[in-house]
DNA sequence: TGCAATTAATTAATCGAATGATTAATTTGT
DNA sequence: ACAAATTAATCATTCGATTAATTAATTGCA
C-alpha cells in the first residue's frame, strides 16, 4: 500500500522501462483470464522481462494487480475528467436546462459505451466490471476516483433533467437503469451477441446501440426529441 | 462429455449422495469465488466428502464444472419453462394484446429480477453472468437451454406490443436493452449498492426497482399505464 | 435364510507439475 | 566504484490427478 518501491534510475516518464511493461501486461492478461487464472510467469513473458521483476517492483501479484487497477483508474480519470468538467461548468454558468442537461448525460453516457466496447480498452472494461462483481480492497481505487465521480455527475443531471435541485432516490435508481443498458454490452457481451445476432460489436454496431440508447433515455426521462 | 459415470447403487433421486453434495459445493464455491480460485479441495471439504470423489465422479475439476452448469440449466428451466408455457398457451389463444403481452413481458422480467437478487440463486446468477462475460464451452448448455428460450419469448412479446407480427432487429435491441435493466443488479452488483446507498437488495429493495423497471418498460415501449 | 463373491463407493497417500516468492549472482548505467 | 536493474536458480506450497487400499452395499448360490 505504501512501498514506494526503489527509486527510478531513469526518471524520464515517457520511458518504457520494465514496470510499465509489467503493468500493460498484467492488464491485458489479466483482463482476459482473471486474476487467479493467470500466473506471474505468464504476465512476465508477456512483458518481456524476468518475473521475479514483480516482486521487486510490487511487492509481487497483489501488489501488481493494484498498480495495474490504479493505472486503471488514472486512464480513465484523465479521459473523463476533461468532459466531467466541461458539464460541470456548463452547470455553473447556469446552462442547465433540461435539453442541455439530457444532452450532457448521453454524452457521459457515450463515453461509456465507447470504452466498454472498444478493443483498445476492453481489458480495463473487463477487469473493472470483475471488480464490480466480485470486489477486491481495489475496488475502492476504481470507484472513489473517476467512476464515483461521473456516477455522481451522472445523478445531479438526472435531477435537473426531472426539474429537480437535489438529487432524490428516484434519481439514483433513474441513473442505475441507464447505464445499466450501457454496461449490459460488456457485462453480458456473450449472450448480447446471440441476442444480436452479432459477430462482434464494432463501430457499425456501437452507433446501432447508441441511438437506440439515446431514445430510450429520451423517453425514460419524458425528454421530447 | 459422453461419461455415463458409475452406476450409482441407490438410485433414489431424492438422495443426497456424494454426487449431489460435490455439485451443490461446486455451485456455492465456484459462483463465490470462480473456477481457477477455488480448489477442488475446498469443494470436497465443503461437500465433506474426499477430493478423488471429483475425478471418480466427474473426471476431474472441468466436468465437475460442467456438470454444476448442466444442474444450473435444469434448475432455471424447472422454474422458468411453466411461466415460458403459459405465456406461448396465452398467446396462442388470441390473448396478444398489447396491455396482455407488456403484462407477460413484466411477468419474465420479474422473473429474472428476483433470480439475480435473491440469495438462494446468488451463486448461479454469478456462474451464469461469468459465462456470459468470459464464454466456456459450457455456456451452450445455457444459452441453447432456458436462457435461450426465455430471451426468444421476450423478442417475440417485444414485437407484439409493438403491433409486429415478426420479430425484427429493433425488437431484439429493444429486448437487450430492457433485460440489461434487469441483469445490472448482478453484473454491476458493487457499483449498484454504492449508487442507491444500499447496504444489500433484499425485498423491499427488490420491490423498488421492480416497479421503477416497470415504469421504464413502459415508457420505452410506448405503453400506456 | 446364510454367507462368500463381487461390485460400487470412499478414503489416505502420493504423484509430477505449476504456483508465488525468495535468494544470490550478474548485468547495466552512472 | 558503486548502486540500481535484471536474471537464473531455487524455495516451499499448492494444485489437479492418480493410485492402491479400505469400507459398504449388492448379488449369486447353497
Amino acid at each position: 500500500m505504501n512501498d514506494p518501491g526503489p527509486q527510478k534510475r531513469n526518471s524520464n516518464a515517457a520511458d518504457s522501462g520494465a514496470r510499465e511493461a509489467l503493468i500493460h501486461a498484467a492488464i491485458e492478461r489479466i483482463g482476459h483470464d482473471g486474476f487467479d487464472a493467470v500466473s506471474i510467469r505468464a504476465i512476465a513473458d508477456r512483458a518481456g522481462v524476468n518475473a521475479a521483476l514483480i516482486s521487486y517492483y510490487f511487492g509481487g501479484k497483489e501488489g501488481l494487480y493494484g498498480a495495474a487497477v490504479q493505472h486503471i483508474a488514472d486512464q480513465i480519470a484523465a479521459r473523463q475528467v476533461p468532459v466531467v468538467e466541461a458539464i460541470e461548468q456548463q452547470l455553473a454558468a447556469g446552462n442547465d436546462s433540461r435539453e442541455a442537461c439530457f444532452e450532457a448525460l448521453c454524452r457521459v453516457a457515450d463515453g461509456f459505451l465507447t470504452m466498454l466496447t472498444s478493443p483498445e480498452s476492453a481489458p480495463w472494461a473487463r477487469i473493472i466490471l470483475r471488480e464490480q462483481q466480485d470486489p477486491t480492497p481495489h475496488f475502492e481505487t476504481l470507484y472513489e476516483g473517476p467512476m464515483g465521480r461521473v456516477m455522481r455527475l451522472c445523478v445531479l443531471l438526472h435531477a435537473r433533467i426531472q426539474g429537480r435541485e437535489e438529487p432524490t432516490i428516484d434519481d439514483r435508481l433513474g441513473t442505475a437503469t441507464i447505464m445499466a443498458q450501457v454496461a449490459f454490452w460488456r457485462s453480458n457481451h456473450a449472450a448480447a451477441l446471440r441476442l444480436l445476432g452479432w459477430e462482434s460489436v464494432g463501430p457499425d454496431e456501437r452507433e446501432i446501440i447508441r441511438d437506440r440508447l439515446h431514445d430510450n433515455f429520451a423517453r425514460i426521462l419524458g425528454v421530447p426529441r
